[in-house]
DNA sequence: TATATTTGCATCGTGAACGATATAAATAAC
DNA sequence: GTTATTTATATCGTTCACGATGCAAATATA
């Protein structure tokens, strides 16, 4: 009985020892550069746009500012970004790369195809994981409400 | 060019918000019964086999046991678990549940179909869960080496 | 049996996550 | 134009995660 309280039986379980185990392969890789995956997520959002507010950056990422807000001050301090108070409004901080930051592209070229080959398994191909991003976006949108 | 950092193509995340955001589906429901999700998973383990040792919970969890030990404090601080020497071995810490700990499994028994019902949409039914599962697993699988 | 190694757990420090709350600037309502 | 509300960000407290390290009990080795 209660087999719905079953740890195999939980979708949530897997999503989060996924999550971990993914995040701790991108460790070694991120923090010969001194980065956390964290830090690097807000990277991918930089390169993809510079300069842009506190805000746009943790809704891109579905974090609150709360999280963002001091992830970005370290980052700061390592000198990878600046904030500024932003010109039009002065409640906005605006986040923009540093050389060093806009660097660390460079450096940090291999990491997605050395994670990518890292999951590639018997039923996790590049032909099968499109499906899945469907499923996990499908998630995602639906517990954004 | 580098479409490789376009986070729209990163597995990693959406798996850290996916895992995220079901954990946050969580949050109301168990924090009315005071516990976190880590919590409620160290209950799915010992509620499907009760007194075991720090090491077989965290090798469960796939935790460090410097994760699990003061998880467990906590547990054992609102009553819901005991932790007591082990007698053959004085080095393990038996993990029991207190009568609060087995009757949360009563109070809880509705969470995992109403967070289930939470994430069914689109491309996410019982006929295509089974096959999100076996991705994540090997996923898993492939990570912990 | 004395010493070395392994094992199980704990402590410490750092960086997320996130709920709750605070503050100042911008905007809306009166 | 003054007051009320919303918005953008920050601060605070608690709980994970997790690498690094410490320590004592158990086991292996000499």
């Amino acid at each position: 009985m209660d087999d719905k309280f079953k740890l195999e039986n939980q979708l949530c379980f897997r999503l989060y020892t996924a999550s971990r185990l993914l995040t701790q392969a991108y460790h070694p890789l991120l923090g010969e550069h001194g980065l956390t995956y964290p830090q690097y997520l807000v990277l991918l959002v930089l390169w993809e746009k510079d300069e842009q507010p506190v805000n746009d950056i943790a809704k891109r990422l579905l974090l609150e500012t709360n999280t963002v807000t001091p992830l970005l001050k370290r980052m700061e301090a390592e000198d990878i970004v600046t904030r500024s108070k932003g010109q039009e409004d002065a409640r906005q901080m605006i986040v923009k790369l540093t050389k060093k930051g806009r660097g660390l592209q460079k450096k940090l070229t291999d990491v997605p195809e050395t994670v990518g080959n890292a999951v590639i398994c018997e039923s996790v191909t590049p032909e099968t994981v499109p499906g899945l991003f469907v499923m996990l976006d499908d998630i995602i949108k639906q517990l954004k409400q």
